[in-house]
DNA sequence: CTGAAAGCGCTAACAG
DNA sequence: CTGTTAGCGCTTTCAG
């Protein structure tokens, strides 16, 4: 077995609370015990154990961090700043996935309970109630959903979706298609919201094409209702979905951005390594990462009792590349409501 | 505070050592008694607390994997699989990123060790030595790393590496570079022997240009020795950077392929999203998480004694794709060794 | 400031 | 088959 508290209580000639203490940084030891106790802990290469720690703490220094698919490029930025930021706190992170299923999720989501303490649930795809629920039983911090009493961290899609339609509108686009993402989506919600306001602030149509699976796969299986639309322009719900979406319209014939313009939305480096290089909306996934973790560990040692819901929204930003051109012929928008 | 066995003890009539049983799944229980403690604990929602488990049996569930760079493509599909599969078998694992820097890396491996059943290293930066040393602490299983006595999942970069050079000479390349990889790779050292031995058989002239950053910008800065060099095909240290290379090339006024062929490594999605499309040698990454942590678990579970190392080769293949094609001018081969 | 003692929630012999 | 009894390694009152 490792060494433990007792070796180094006899190797210094104190008592084992005496360890304790100069390791937990009481200052109820004197300077020169904690000298000598640190020393000969460092000689016998002395680490405490968490794990008893965190049975008579119940604090275990450890959090853990959901998001629905670990290969799904939006995610690693994310996950990697966090992790980086736990550990500059002292905090270890369980990273799990879900598969983008809800029940996975919400599984998951009880297990961890007992052995972090917190998590950070990115992206959810649990219906409000059950997030709410959850909430209840261990500190939550959720990134792209708001749910009343839970602490969050946004990321303001709402004007990144309302950049895009600004740009397409601006290009002569007067009939576009929103791609929008799985069901519980948050950010496909907040995208369709944001979206259909500045479109009809413009006067410009706007078809909803959802659900979609958030993959590649999705946006090549989408590609034929934005030809049935008959949309010079389409809104993704991620740059996976967008790229989807340019192959598919590719084997249908159709070209972009010549025919039909796509915007995603992460700005991830697969939509800045496609051809058409993707315009998109930057997401702050890795700042967001901080917040999350920042905001739990802040939750979590709050000496005061549950502090009021803190919520922290990170700005977007229009990046515009090449898979946005102008429309091809600009119809004239006989059908359109008067502009605001 | 959560409810505890002694509840459950309570609820069902018995003495908390029989719900421990009846939860361990002892035997020692008879059906009925199981199935009433079962019932009150479903009742009361009990779930067994993991750290209090932990500290009398020394045995966490919780593994650890470690990684270089999360953002880096190539380990995402890995990180998966492993999280997935381990959870598969009741594990829950901590992930941690040492960014590409061994003295982190092996920080990180003390911290995790007490508090994990073992751990996943994976394309470790540390020296042999290190991990060899390391390894007498905590279960280890390396992901790309050999070292005597240590259980170790290897992909086959060797064979990969051949197919590259076989594929260049097939079309009329005569002098190679190998954009090596970071300091203490084994991947690289791997990729360096193969290649070499495969262009010495093949009476190709081969410039090793190392160490690079595993990165874009490394590729980006190595694009200057490619030109120096004088060679007509390069084989990086990954798909960033090859993509880099390509790239940095570009900026150079080097077409690719036209007039330097480039092969990357690993098959990631910047690969077959980038242009020209990367010819590279697919790595089995999501097998690969899989293999070591059934290999790890394995290890920890194992009823007798330390087995022996055990090691899991996993193959690899090459896509050729468009980022390689028939040399410019096929010089005659007039300093070259005679072929084997 | 330091030692003593009582557990945290659970498992693991050992009795019965 | 089930109850008893020690702890796992550490923190935390409570005395001194």
């Amino acid at each position: 077995m490792a060494v433990t508290i007792r070796d180094v209580a006899q190797a210094a000639g104190v008592h084992i609370s005496t360890v304790s203490r100069a390791f937990s940084g009481s200052h109820l030891v004197k300077a020169e015990t904690r000298e000598r106790v640190l020393a000969a802990a460092a000689e016998l290469g002395y680490r405490p154990n968490q794990t008893a720690r965190a049975l008579t703490t119940g604090r275990t220094q450890n959090i853990g961090l959901i998001v629905a698919d670990i290969a799904n490029p939006f995610f690693p930025p994310l996950i990697k700043s966090a992790q980086s930021r736990a550990r500059l706190c002292s905090y270890q992170v369980f990273v799990a996935d879900t598969d983008e299923d809800p029940r996975a999720e919400e599984e998951l989501l009880r297990t961890l309970a007992r052995q972090v303490d917190g998590l950070v649930l990115v992206s959810p795809r649990l219906a409000n109630e059950e997030i709410a629920a959850l909430g209840g039983e261990v500190p939550l911090v959720l990134v792209n959903r708001r749910v009343p009493g839970l602490c969050a961290v946004l990321m303001d899609v709402a004007h990144g979706a309302a950049l895009a339609v600004e740009h397409l509108a601006g290009l002569g686009h007067r009939r576009l298609l929103l791609a929008g993402g799985p069901r519980n989506s948050w950010t496909s919600a907040e995208m369709r919201r944001a979206a259909e306001a500045a479109a009809a602030g413009r006067g410009l149509e706007m078809t909803l094409f959802a659900p979609n699976s958030p993959t590649e796969q999705g946006g090549i299986a989408a590609a034929r209702a934005v030809v049935e639309a008959r949309a010079t322009a389409v809104i993704a719900y991620n740059d996976l979905v967008a790229v989807g979406l340019i192959e598919g319209l590719d084997a249908l014939g159709v070209a972009v951005p010549e025919e039909v313009s796509v915007v995603g939305i992460d700005d991830t480096v697969v939509g800045r390594l496609n051809r058409p290089r993707l315009t998109t909306v930057a997401m702050p996934t890795a700042a967001a990462g901080r917040a999350a973790v920042d905001l739990l560990i802040q939750a979590v040692e709050a000496k005061d009792a549950d502090q009021a819901t803190a919520e922290t929204t990170l700005g977007t930003s229009l990046v515009v590349r090449d898979s946005t051109a102008p429309a091809p012929r600009p119809e004239p928008a006989a059908d359109a409501p008067p502009a605001a």
